[in-house]
DNA sequence: AACGGAATCAACCGCCGGTTG
DNA sequence: ACAACCGGCGGTTGATTCCGT
């Protein structure tokens, strides 16, 4: 189903991912974020190209992503999305909470254009009949946008507060856990997990400057995720509140699993200590610093090769939530 | 049991638009 | 204003699995 692993021209692997792969990308993106997904891999010890380390950890390994059977819902909402804007996959994609536009995508070439195909009244008399959520999902974004522009208050958090420029993770991490209400926004779990999610929020801050209007961007869409949320019964697997537990320093080994030792971690934490606060600080890699056993190559692993299985989301459900 | 076509889905590729210097 | 870079998107590919004969 996956093309075999193999090296191209440029000594990059592609092909399937391999269960330690994807521990590596794990582990470095829930602890650094993804400020720039083509230097990431290198830092994170791996031998991929940066998107397609950007396309696994969006459609496979980010917190909250949902695999396997479509419900009834999505897979109307899917048809009704597509009725109305066609192959705008990423725009469905936002739409349905925990699915990726991949297989979105993938979904509708196998199994929903041949219902759509031989059902066209079904699907058209549910356009007419009722109310677009698609719509309805745009309005809501239209009034927030509004309601973005009007508020000095939402434009100050871009402008002059922290937020523009250089929220540190630290920051945001405490926004999503203590949901209370910034600069006039309503924070929820779910649309700063979203917020999150998309950039990390802080994703950018790093070499580029977060602009007002990808904060828009962002925003509105955080925004589509809870006026959605709202009335579905959808809604992520994994919230930002265990998400943002990734901050803890609790690295305390949990029984069945195969820790690297501390002394790995304290190689990269001193690596941040030499540069001062590795999210605040513009981002300058260099490579000559890191030697080729830099250790994060071998950050934990939370593979057990004894169950050939990717711990990960276990632990972090173990992790404490402060 | 063996074979071949269909179905599935992860991953690649190329293009485009936004941002930066 | 421009070129380079980067992230994101949508189309496509291809290996594997499923299913019918």
């Amino acid at each position: 189903m996956v093309r075999g692993p193999f090296y191209d021209k440029n000594g990059l692997k592609k092909g399937a991912w391999t269960p330690e792969e994807d521990c590596k990308l794990k582990s470095f993106v829930q602890r650094h974020g993804h400020s720039n997904w083509c230097k990431l891999p290198k830092l994170a010890g791996l031998s991929r190209c940066g998107k397609s380390c950007r396309l696994r950890w969006v459609n496979h390994l980010q917190p909250g992503v949902k695999r396997g059977n479509f419900t009834k819902e999505e897979e109307d909402l899917i048809i009704k999305f597509h009725e109305e804007a066609g192959n705008k996959w990423s725009m469905i994609a936002r739409n349905l909470p925990g699915r990726a536009d991949n297989e979105i995508k993938n979904h509708w070439h196998t199994h929903l254009k041949k219902y759509v195909k031989q059902n066209p009244k079904t699907s058209e008399v549910k356009k007419q009949s009722e109310t677009s959520q698609l719509c309805k999902a745009k309005e809501n974004r239209e009034s927030e946008s509004e309601s973005l522009h009007a508020s000095d208050s939402s434009h100050q958090s871009l402008e002059s507060t922290p937020l523009s420029k250089e929220l540190s993770s630290t920051k945001l991490f405490s926004l999503s856990r203590d949901h209370s209400p910034v600069n006039g926004i309503n924070c929820t779990e779910d649309s700063l997990a979203s917020l999150e999610t998309s950039e990390n929020a802080f994703g950018n801050m790093h070499g580029k400057k977060y602009t007002k209007r990808r904060f828009e961007t962002e925003s509105l869409h955080a925004s589509a995720h809870y006026h959605i949320l709202e009335s579905s019964p959808l809604s992520p697997e994994v919230s930002s509140a265990k998400f943002s537990s990734l901050g803890s320093t609790d690295h305390s080994p949990k029984p069945g699993i195969n820790w690297i030792e501390e002394d790995s971690l304290a190689s990269f934490e001193t690596f941040e200590e030499a540069f001062g606060d590795f999210w605040t600080e513009p981002f300058v890699a260099d490579y000559t610093y890191i030697p080729d056993e830099f250790p994060i190559s071998q950050y934990i692993s939370y593979y057990d090769d004894r169950i050939g299985l990717d711990l990960f989301d276990q632990v972090m459900q173990e992790l404490p939530k402060n």
